[in-house]
DNA sequence: GTCTATAGGCTGATAGAC
DNA sequence: GTCTATCAGCCTATAGAC
């Protein structure tokens, strides 16, 4: 499992490298618990470069949080997701993080690490990404209601269990297996979008006024 | 903020501080951002009493964890959830978790620093625990689907929604006045019960093959 | 039981050769 | 750009006085 070799060569390839290795391991031990010295062995790069690329273990901690954040915040503006009709803009929320997390399957582990230490480490580049994600999400949630489509919820306490379960999935994956072993009917391995289809179907059955028309 | 001085004395008294600084230190850093140098003074102790009393910095992250993981488990069983209603018993579970918050407010810091890390610090005191949370949640989903009350739904999908929801609500808390602040509708200080009041009537609507009784 | 002092290892960052 | 060597600081744990 540590055979994670560099193999191009060049200023760029090292670059990537680094990023790359210092995202899963800062998403599995957060800022403190992995080591300059674990990034660059697993870069299979010398641990001066981190100093050289990206001024100090802190810049690159900053480099790996700010991609999957921002491509969150762009995804929501690109789709115009706050104009949609809420249960279609609800929806297309949960299918859209998901395929944020695809392109960037350490983000909620990131994510994650940053919300338990309070936002200490990289307050701002994040915050003001999280205030776009829960305005959506919260506007989109008080457009229903304003319409008569969704019950009279907490926007926000919504958001905050539309968050937390999604994030949950992903971080959970890599325990999954050891905890649901023996259950006989557990999932053999629940793919991405099964989940993203369950978590759309309770939230806006959760959210209708009235019941909502049946999908399958 | 930085005001905790031990008042009593004695042995017992050295412990508990411990213990209690412990608990906020790990819950917020994780296991290996927690130095013990930072515990002991929040604790108003002499670092080595760490050694003494816990056997190691490892030692005091056991004591702190088993304590909240095992009451959970204790209360479930206590409770008798898994011979409920699935209705009932769902919305025990929740009640019963914000309940051991309560006693425990960094059990979901500790218990997500240690789903990051993949289990890798205590393995086998919390995974027996969580296959019981899971086992007993997972079984009273189940048993909604055979008797016809819920929909076919996966009860381990619903199972990580659930806890996750949950879980989020906590660990954001100390964010949620800076991510919040300009929303003019937020909830100034939303309480756990009423989190759970909501999470309930989400789980309850999203699960129910019909439209469940109205509660409000 | 509690303290001080210190050992011994690891960490992040830099200096300087190539 | 990349490497080696190295420093100063921090970390956990222990030894030993009280």
């Amino acid at each position: 499992m540590k055979s994670k070799r560099k193999i191009a060569t060049g200023p760029e390839a090292t670059r990537q490298a680094l990023h790359c290795a210092a995202t899963e391991l800062f998403a599995q031990r957060g800022f403190k618990g992995a080591t300059a010295e674990l990034i660059a062995r697993k870069a299979g790069v010398n641990k001066s470069m981190i100093n050289y690329h990206f001024r100090g273990k802190k810049g690159l901690y900053h480099a790996v949080l700010r991609g999957p954040v921002e491509e969150l915040v762009a995804e929501i503006e690109r789709t115009g997701l706050a104009r949609l009709e809420p249960e279609e803009g609800l929806g297309r929320f949960v299918e859209l993080f998901t395929g944020v997390v695809e392109h960037h399957p350490r983000f909620p582990g990131l994510m994650l690490h940053e919300l338990l230490a309070g936002g200490s480490v990289a307050i701002p580049e994040v915050l003001g990404c999280l205030r776009t994600v829960v305005g959506t999400v919260a506007g989109l949630i008080r457009k229903g209601i304003r319409l008569g489509r969704f019950r009279p919820v907490d926007p926000y306490l919504t958001h905050i269990g539309l968050m937390g379960g999604l994030l949950h999935f992903f971080i959970t994956a890599p325990l999954r297996g050891a905890v649901l072993a023996g259950f006989q009917d557990a999932p053999r391995d629940p793919t991405a979008s099964k989940y993203a289809a369950h978590v759309q179907e309770m939230l806006l059955r959760g959210l209708a006024a009235q019941s909502p028309g049946r999908r399958k």
